[in-house]
Formats: C-alpha cells, sequence, structure tokens
RNA sequence: CGGGGCGUAGCGCAGCCUGGUAGCGCACCUGCUUCGGGAGCAGGGGGUCGGAGGUUCAAAUCCUCUCGCCCCGACCA
C-alpha cells in the first residue's frame, strides 16, 4: 500500500476527550474516529488490525472444530420473552419496533437465537456435539461507555455457542475452547491470565475470564504466587482467618463524637482497622438485613447475593439505615439489631472488636460474639486483598493486578435449553435436554488491550501478528529519483514475497515520516536514504526495541522476510 | 440514575466574569527557501460561537429551556 494514496490521518495533539492510552493512540495514529457515544468509525488502520484479529480467531476457532455461521442483529422480541430475559436484561437491551409495530432488539448477545437455530434442527444426539460461532457486531446500551474501543455500545465480538448431549461431554467443549483461547491470546502477543470468574447475568454453572494484564483495566484479578489459582476478584475465595485467643472483655459504650468511618473510628480510639467490624446495611429483595465485616476489608456483593440466594441486593438508603439501627449513618453495629445478620468468614474469630452501638456518636468496645449478639450465620463475603492465602494450596498467597476482560467462556449448563425447549433423542429414543456453552472475544478490545499492553512515547509498538502492516518502507526524500526507485524496489519485492508493507512515497521531511511511522506502530521499518543508498545500504529499525541495522538491500529484505515468518509461525 | 465539567475553524485552545459584531497555535491552500526525527518566511481560505427562546439599541458573552460529549460515583457506616 502506497501512504500517498491511502487514508491514515494521523493527529499531533491528544483530542481532549480521550482518556486512556490505548484510546488516545488509536485516535491519534488515524486508526478510529468517534461517532457518537461508544460508537466507532474503523478507518482502514484500525480495521486492519481488528481483521488480523478475526483471522486468528477464526483460525483456532476452526481448529477446535466450530462452525462459522452468521446470526441478524436485529432480533424479534418474541425470542427474548421465551427466555424471559426480555424483562430481566434492563436498558442494556436497546429495543425498537418496526412499522408493524411488533417489538425488536439489537442482539447483545445470541443464546437465544442460537438455540432457536439448534432447537430446529438439531434432534438426535448423532448430531452432537455441536459448536457454533460468529464474528459479529454486538449491541449493548451500556451505563457509561469509555475508553473508546475498551467499552462500546456498538462493538465486534465472536460468539461460539456449543452444544451437547450431556454435562461431561459439555466439559470436553468447554476445555477445548479454554485450550484455543489460550492460543488466541498467545498469538496475538499479549501478557494474559485465564481467572475463574462470576457467571453474571450470561447465568450458568462456571466460567472463566481471559484478562489481558493492565494497570488501566477495569477488572481486579488475584493469582496465587505458588499454585496456578487465579481468579476475578468479584469470585476470588477467601479462606478463614485462625480465631484470636483472648479472655472477653466486658461490654464496653465509648463516645465517639462525629467519627463515623472507619479510619475516623480506628483513628480515634487508636485500633487497628482490623480491630473494629463495620455493620453494613443491605436490601436483598426488599428485605432489610445487616452484614458484618472485618473494618479493613470490604463487602463483595456478588458473592453476598449468592449466599443470600436473592435476586436484586443494593445497599440500604440513608432512611432505611436510621429507621433500622435508630441512629443516623456511621454508628451501625449488630448489638440488639432486630434484622437477619450475615457475618463475614474473617470475623468469626474475633474477640473484644469494636462496633456501632446504633445510637449518636457511640460506639461498643470488647463486643464478642454470642454474648453479645449471635449472626444467622458465617460466609464468604468479601473481596480478598494482597497477601491473603491462597485458598487452594497450602504455602501461597494471593497477589492483586489489574486486567482487561478480552474473552469469556462459560458453561451455561441447560439454562437457555429448559427456557426454549432445545432437546434431542437419545441413543434410546428417550427425549433429553441439550447441554449448552458460550464463549465470547471482544475483538476491538483485543486490540485496544494489546495497545495498552504495547505503547511508548512515539506512539504504538504493535506486535507483528496483528499490526495493520508488518514493514513500512520509508523514502526519506521522495524528490530523489534513486531513492524512489530502490524504494519502490523494495516495496515490490517484500509485497511479492508476502509481506504487508506500507510504503511511504509521501513528500514529506523525514521528521514527519518518522514521527508517523512510530505512531502508528509499524514493528519493522525500512529508510532508504541517498546517503546510505550511495553504499548500496539501507537503515532496518525494530520499533519494539529501537534497534538499527544498515544492510544490503538484499540482506535487508530477508532479514525482514525472515522475522515476520519467525512472528507468525510461532 | 446522582454529582462535576465542557461545547467557539479539521484538531488543541483564548475571548464570556465587566455585552459593542471573533482570535491564537497546529493543520489546510499558493509561492520561495529548506529536506535523516513533526522546517522558515511571505501571502491566503475556512467559524449562523451546539440548538431554540428570551432580555437589550446591541448577545459567543446575561437569563431560560434543550441537545451532545467527557469525567467521577452508584461499597457506604
Amino acid at each position: 500500500m502506497r501512504y500517498s494514496q491511502y487514508f491514515v490521518p494521523t493527529v499531533k495533539e491528544t483530542p481532549s476527550d480521550a482518556e486512556v492510552i490505548s484510546h488516545q493512540l488509536m485516535l491519534r495514529a488515524g486508526m478510529i474516529r468517534k461517532l457518537a457515544a461508544g460508537i466507532y468509525n474503523y478507518l482502514p488502520l484500525g480495521l486492519r488490525s481488528i481483521r488480523k484479529v478475526e483471522a486468528i480467531v477464526r483460525e483456532e476457532m476452526n481448529r477446535a472444530g466450530a462452525i462459522e455461521i452468521l446470526m441478524p442483529s436485529v432480533q424479534p422480541a418474541e425470542l427474548w420473552q421465551e427466555s424471559k430475559r426480555w424483562e430481566k436484561y434492563g436498558k442494556e437491551l436497546l429495543r425498537f419496533k418496526d412499522r408493524k409495530d411488533a417489538e425488536f432488539c439489537l442482539g447483545p448477545t445470541h443464546e437465544e437465537v442460537v438455540t432457536d437455530i439448534v432447537r430446529r434442527e438439531v434432534k438426535s444426539y448423532r448430531q452432537m456435539p455441536l459448536n457454533l460461532y460468529q464474528i459479529q457486531t454486538k449491541f449493548r446500551d451500556e451505563i457509561r461507555p469509555r475508553f473508546g474501543l475498551m467499552r462500546g455500545r456498538e462493538f465486534i465480538m465472536k460468539d461460539a455457542y456449543s452444544f451437547d448431549v450431556d454435562s461431561s461431554a459439555a466439559d470436553s467443549s468447554y476445555d477445548r475452547m479454554y485450550q484455543a483461547y489460550r492460543r488466541i491470546f498467545q498469538r496475538c502477543g499479549l501478557n494474559f491470565r485465564a481467572v475463574e470468574a462470576d457467571t453474571g447475568s450470561i447465568g450458568g454453572a462456571f466460567s472463566h475470564e481471559f484478562m489481558v494484564l493492565a494497570d488501566s483495566g477495569e477488572d481486579a484479578i488475584v493469582s496465587c504466587s505458588t499454585c496456578e489459582y487465579a481468579a476475578n476478584v468479584e469470585k476470588a475465595e477467601a479462606r478463614p482467618v485462625a480465631p484470636e485467643h483472648a479472655e472477653p472483655r466486658s461490654l464496653e459504650r465509648v463516645e465517639t463524637p462525629q467519627k463515623r468511618s472507619v479510619e475516623e473510628v480506628t483513628a480515634f480510639l487508636g485500633i487497628p482497622a482490623s480491630s473494629l467490624i463495620k455493620t453494613l446495611l443491605v436490601v436483598a429483595d426488599g428485605e432489610p438485613l445487616a452484614v458484618l465485616v472485618r473494618g479493613d476489608h470490604d463487602l463483595n456483593e456478588i458473592k453476598l447475593a449468592k449466599v443470600l440466594g436473592c435476586e436484586a441486593l443494593e445497599m440500604a438508603s440513608e432512611e432505611i439505615v436510621e429507621k433500622v439501627t435508630g441512629a443516623p449513618v456511621g454508628f451501625a453495629g449488630p448489638v440488639g439489631l432486630k434484622v437477619r445478620i450475615v457475618a463475614d468468614l474473617a470475623t468469626q474469630g474475633m474477640r473484644n472488636f469494636v462496633t456501632g452501638a446504633n445510637a449518636r456518636d457511640l460506639h461498643y468496645k470488647n463486643v464478642n460474639f454470642d454474648r453479645d449478639f449471635a449472626p444467622e450465620r458465617f460466609a464468604d463475603i468479601r473481596n480478598v486483598v494482597h497477601g491473603d492465602p491462597c485458598p487452594r494450596c497450602p504455602a501461597g498467597h494471593l497477589e492483586l493486578w489489574r486486567g482487561i476482560e478480552v474473552g469469556h467462556v462459560f458453561k451455561l449448563g441447560t439454562k437457555y435449553s429448559e427456557a426454549l425447549r432445545a432437546t434431542y433423542l437419545d441413543a434410546e429414543g428417550k427425549e433429553q435436554t441439550i447441554f449448552m456453552g458460550c464463549y465470547g472475544i471482544g475483538i476491538g478490545r483485543t486490540v485496544a488491550a494489546c495497545i495498552e499492553q504495547n505503547h511508548d512515547a512515539d506512539g504504538i509498538v504493535f506486535p507483528i501478528p496483528i499490526a495493520p502492516f508488518h514493514c513500512i518502507v520509508s523514502a526519506v526524500n521522495a524528490k530523489d529519483a534513486s531513492v524512489m526507485t530502490a524504494a519502490e524496489g523494495l516495496y515490490r519485492t517484500l509485497t511479492d514475497a508476502g509481506v504487508e508493507v506500507l510504503f511511504d512515497d509521501r513528500d514529506e521531511r523525514p521528521g514527519s515520516k518518522f514521527k508517523d511511522a512510530d505512531l502508528i506502530g509499524i514493528p519493522l521499518r525500512l529508510v532508504v536514504g541517498s546517503k546510505n543508498l550511495a553504499e548500496g545500504k539501507v537503515e532496518l529499525k525494530i520499533r519494539k526495541s529501537g534497534e538499527v541495522s544498515l544492510l544490503p538491500l538484499d540482506e535487508a529484505v530477508e532479514q525482514v522476510k525472515s522475522l515476520v515468518a519467525a512472528a507468525l509461525n510461532q
């Protein structure tokens, strides 16, 4: 591709509305442009990288035995009503009506549609296992789209759905996808972790998320320092803490004027936050209840909702707190409370702790379980913290990371096949419910995550497998005929050899060409200048390392070819 | 949904408080010089100041409404 005839609108200044580095660089490198909040145009360079990721995904999905189809974005309400998600999905589901007033939505995911296909066409155990996938535009009307392609409302996703005769066959399908995902993200050159994850609104039995490690990531994940355990903090299990052995002292009410927060109270009393139990009031399916967590720990609402088995869980409003505790917010405590109490495991062994006293400006010291109050149950309902013991091995401790979720695999079980009555006849002629799994990859997000992980002060540093071009040939002086002839020759030779070359034939000053080349992140750069060319040489610069070598033309060609081949065949 | 901020030329911004009919840098066009890390000089084009309404002799500027965009929050005892 000749740069002068291509479309790469780079910009020097960082657009003011871009916050994270990948968003800024994708805008500056002319890869994307915003059309509306969370909705983007893909310009040529951006599209090329996206196509690269898609190609890798396609290869690995096909290798794993999945079969490509393409389903519509526009989906009839009836299917969603059948799965009950028309009501449950909420405002993220973009709904609209056609001219006949029939209701439709733009698909945020395709469980309903794919299950509809399968229930019509799959009748026998002989037709499974079956895994159907597509690469397609999804629409989710996110509360707050942000960070460019990282969290858009319209985005490209690969979604796959597996159909199996029973649970253990479904496990094999799940495992094949899991392994395929590992290969995909390895081939994309990403530093990632596969972590145990909560199943969220999709539902199902268990799942893993594929997280690209990056400080700007929206998710917190943990991994064990010694074993293979890794999980999203939403899901990560906490081990019980060894009990203290202090003798119970007598309960004491202390004045804590204006001290509401954990920090204020513990500082005022001169105790560590771990000696205090905070009492959080929540409303679960309409019922107010109290939740106890150690002062230095945070409540994990997802775990709590699971423990309570409730549908809706929210923090209680100020009014409810005051009504339940009889005190202003900041002084809630478990002693004398009339609502159900659930306590975190880590509080179980605590003795002589501090709590609120359900009265303005008062706390209790030396509170003890059983003597002063008794929670209905102890359960793991907190977020793990850095340094917590690993739940799976005796020696390890948990390390905390930030991650960008680029892929997610779910074992769904029969949630959708039951709702939509997708069944088959087994070898005995008996009707059985199909077992499903679903598997997603955010294509655009993968490109963005890659940039988060691969950039420097000058711009993007693409790994070869998903770079829009492998190599850029920069003709330093476009007016010098010998330079242009040589550069043109390199461009043709490399292109004929299957290397994707962007030929910067623009009549620009060298500085601008170098800046642009760095910004758009092409991994390899051949610089053709009159001085070196007089000696029959060109310069090869590696974007990532900055390494420069002066080579005769034919050697430069061989170098580029072998570097590209090595990167693509790993 | 709550809180905060911003909409002025393609991009980044000033002007607004204290009304008087729009400016800077980059980009773009022309010419000359320059040419290995975002050149210099000279000339030039481009904006119904997000939109609607109001106040006023006069509105980018003041008031009201509205639309769009960005950030934070929606874990707090």
